[in-house]
DNA sequence: AATCAATGCTCCATCGATTGAGCATCGATG
DNA sequence: CATCGATGCTCAATCGATGGAGCATTGATT
């Protein structure tokens, strides 16, 4: 198919200052808004405005930002576009990003990381000014690299020692979860037991502290929780199905009520559940620490826990606003979930 | 908090010319890989990657591509990070991009026609090579943007005219997934009526499509569509949810199936039906032209159409290495999922 | 000894936008 | 009429990386 042709070269200000019959510096103070300050006749300055327009002039940033000081470029990694939480941590970032006239651009780096590290590196060759790691695996590793090529870094979701972090107050969410899933066995099953925890890694902060405010939910009910029940198998929904059916096939006992490290784990469990029917027409009592819409509408009155990303983006470009950090870490209460209850 | 301060100056190849007593050129070199072609010893080259390394150098890429012909960056504008839909269609663009060493550089424009317009002209101020304009409301105002600036661009989901367009194949998606609805409303309602179709704009192109696909199938079927069924009232969950309570308010009859035009209109469709209690226990047999893993945990046996993401961008990225597009409109067959078909 | 190719570099113009410094011109003022 | 401030612009250096052209040096060849 013949598509019309791209111009051969790009229009530049030589090129409008030839058509203005004027020179460069005055064409590229009026398209970047300092013309008044080097007094350029509005005459003039329109005439170039125009003309910038039918030419369809478009500034090129790799020369304008060689020659400037600051970049305004801020840089965001992410592990995963699969998942409302990181969407809406994306979607916030850019917005707020905009709002500031600063250009934002993101990454995703797929849990994978060396694929972190190559990113951060290629950010850094872009010049961003400030870079957000999200859900790194190795946040200090990406803060060094930030700081010995000039650049400062934060930490979101994840956190790590060398930059400030912004993370969920997961001790708090995951133990007011905890605490509405055993209340939910109490009502539904007459009592309370042991919950089983699935889903999220064992070495990673997050899943540390939900799992601390797992126990202490436990300890506070009376309950000592089971450690056999503690399934921190990873985040895929392969990875928590998988966990499920081993538990299952090896006959040990399944719990009354499952307490889901995240939205994707969740994806699995339910899937299991269904599939393997041990539950029957029943689901058990169920809660998951981060929120979906469709997980309100599965039933079964499963609890969630929504991390609050506007919150978390707010504390975020407070930092990047003033230059400085309130304290090392963060922490963001999260918001309780129930049922159709955000109708 | 006190963080490392960030060093002042970024490191040039001219401070590591100095460093190894060498000329910025040959650091040049070095660096990106030239160095053999140049002439350059094997000593020097070691010497400099060393001192690279240990400077935390990185290539500032402003100046580097400045002076070089082809950017290698890749733009891309998309609607929404809030379903899994565009979430691949992004990652999978990423991926892909990066396996050919190109640079993504990625936009969200939250349907919002200006924002649309703003982002494609920021990008080619990055001198994009290849835009692609995912979803767009206008895309012959982005491919028209682009062309003026010398740089190529394609449809990615909604058609343009003026520029190659990677798109699903509606019509047949939309045929087979009414089809499929309709027969289970035989094989469980005992008898089929028209369904209601519900989300997606009227002007789309997309909608369109599917609009006559569902008419198609209906006729197939022997029924005739009820106008009055369908509803094309936006893509958010309140308005689908919204304007099935108008219909529902009026007094006016409710369907034994429907046609659901996005996971986005689901949510609101789903909430609507478990909130009125319309339907009972049971759910009306339904269908959705998308896919995410919860709708198949949701029960009710809901039919989806899952777009091929992959073949779409492997479409994509066809005609970005070979430069041109074998037909103005490329339509890729999307898949059927059945209800926990996919495991 | 003169010639020549190969080796290993360096020099410098260039990409396009920015910005401090400076040069005309003009009307007003003493 | 000389001076001055205001007005409206232009000049040229600069940002950092790149790559064509070219310059020494070395060793081999006639």
């Amino acid at each position: 198919m013949q598509f019309p042709p791209r111009q051969t070269k790009k229009t530049t200000i030589y090129d409008l200052a030839e058509l203005a019959g004027t020179s460069a510096s005055a064409v590229s103070s009026v398209l970047n808004g300092t013309w008044k300050k080097r007094r350029i006749s509005a005459k003039l300055a329109e005439k170039v405005t125009r003309l910038a327009q039918e030419q369809g002039y478009a500034v090129n940033m790799q020369a304008s930002l060689l020659r400037r000081e600051s970049s305004r470029i801020v840089g965001m990694i992410v592990p995963k576009y699969d998942n409302r939480y990181f969407g809406s941590i994306v979607e916030t970032f850019e917005t707020m990003a905009r709002e500031r006239g600063l250009f934002p651009i993101v990454t995703c780096t797929r849990r994978d990381p060396e694929l972190e590290v190559e990113a951060a590196r290629e950010m850094l060759g872009y010049q961003v000014e400030w870079l957000i790691a999200t859900g790194a695996t190795d946040p200090d590793r990406i803060t060094d690299i930030c700081t010995s090529a000039g650049a400062r870094s934060l930490n979101l979701d994840l956190p790590g020692s060398r930059a400030p972090s912004i993370i969920s107050d997961n001790f708090a969410g995951a133990y007011g979860l905890t605490r509405r899933i055993l209340d939910n066995c109490q009502q539904r099953l007459g009592q309370m037991s042991p919950l089983m925890f699935v889903g999220g890694r064992a070495s990673d902060h997050n899943t540390g502290e939900r799992l601390r405010g797992f126990k202490a939910a436990h300890q506070d009910a009376g309950l000592s929780p089971d450690p056999s029940f503690i399934l921190p198998c990873g985040y895929a929904p392969e990875k928590a199905e998988a966990a499920l059916e081993a538990r299952w096939a090896s006959g040990s006992a399944m719990p009354g009520g499952m307490f889901v490290n995240s939205t994707i784990s969740l994806e699995g469990v339910v899937h299991w559940i269904k599939r393997s029917g041990h539950y029957g027409q029943d689901m058990p009592v169920m809660g998951c620490f981060d929120w979906d819409p469709f997980v309100t509408l599965l039933g079964g009155g499963i609890e969630m826990v929504r991390q609050d990303v506007p919150a978390m983006l707010r504390a975020v470009f407070s930092i990047i606003d003033s230059g400085e950090a309130p304290e090392p870490i963060i922490k963001i209460p999260p918001i309780d979930m129930h049922e159709m209850a955000e109708a």
